[in-house]
DNA sequence: TTGACTAATGCACTTCCATTGCATTCGTTT
DNA sequence: AAACGAATGCAATGGAAGTGCATTAGTCAA
């Protein structure tokens, strides 16, 4: 498969990284969860590795030269569906995608973090520490999944 | 203005309200709150009012005969700005609106209630009694905003 | 009451993004 | 090496947000 991969490398040295060892960890873990470890999965996956914040679609088709939107689509609902990747809805209109945490459990709502949106710099990142409390819902509803995001300024916008 | 209802009115009157009354009544609320009360503005607060639960700009659209999405679009973004109304991202993509309680104050994130949205009948309701608790976030942020919906099935659809 | 000014409306677009169908290519398995 | 299913790329569709502009309505003042 590494043949395929020869046209993204220039790319990926532009990020200064030895590829050939991480893809190697990367292609594990995706085979870990049943996800088929293509050239295309590899990259996207090592692009949402190295973010801080969660990202769009169009980020991650920006940061590709050579790419199709229908695959990054694909491969991102991939993730999504294989407990790879989480899906933000932060109210800035387009979702937005950050990788799960090691054991992060997206579906029970008792394991939710919460998320922040900056209203500056538009970047959403995950407070994977901060869990959402305990929410009180009226009788007769049946909570399945909660999702809180926080809007505001983020430490770097907050400075002056 | 009484002429401009005309085309309305039939609309109203398959929803079986006495207009002329509950009108008035539209009519001077909004004036209070800044905002003209035009024939359009009246029926879609109106509309809202009658609702129990949040609705989408396309969900307004249809319920209208005569009527052009772009006019509903500024009048609901005109309630919003004037606190009339607020603006839910229940995560299902599509914004939905709601009246403002009296006396709700969406802006300070104090008072915020939280939202449930329904997976199976895609409803979305305001739980004006159940606040948000205290959250925590990291030093450095500044919130302005917070988001609550929880997902799930709601008293209707949790019956089986 | 009329004229003038501002706000609201309706129409025609544009833009953005999600999503799908289908043909092709890739990769794995036998 | 053949065959099969999965992944990809292209083209196209569709839904909704948002904008510009000309027209119309409503208000205010003379």
């Amino acid at each position: 498969m590494f043949k395929l991969l020869l046209p993204y490398l220039c790319f990926l040295h532009a990020y200064g990284f030895n590829c050939y060892v991480l893809m190697n960890d990367i292609e594990k873990f995706l085979t870990s969860k049943k996800v088929r470890p293509t050239a295309m999965r590899i990259l996207v996956f090592r692009l949402l590795a190295q973010r801080q914040t969660a990202i769009t679609l169009t980020n991650i088709e920006n940061r590709f030269e050579k790419s199709d939107r229908t695959t990054l689509y694909r491969t991102v609902k991939t993730f999504e569906e294989n407990g790879l990747v989480h899906r933000i809805n932060d109210g800035s209109g387009v979702p937005k995608y950050a990788l799960c945490e090691e054991g992060c459990e997206c579906d029970i709502h008792n394991d939710l973090h919460l998320h922040f949106h900056c209203n500056r710099c538009d970047e959403t990142s995950c407070l994977t520490e901060h869990k959402i409390p305990q929410i009180n819902i009226p009788k007769g509803y049946l909570a399945e999944d909660i999702n809180l995001v926080v809007n505001g300024l983020c430490d770097r916008c907050n400075v002056d």
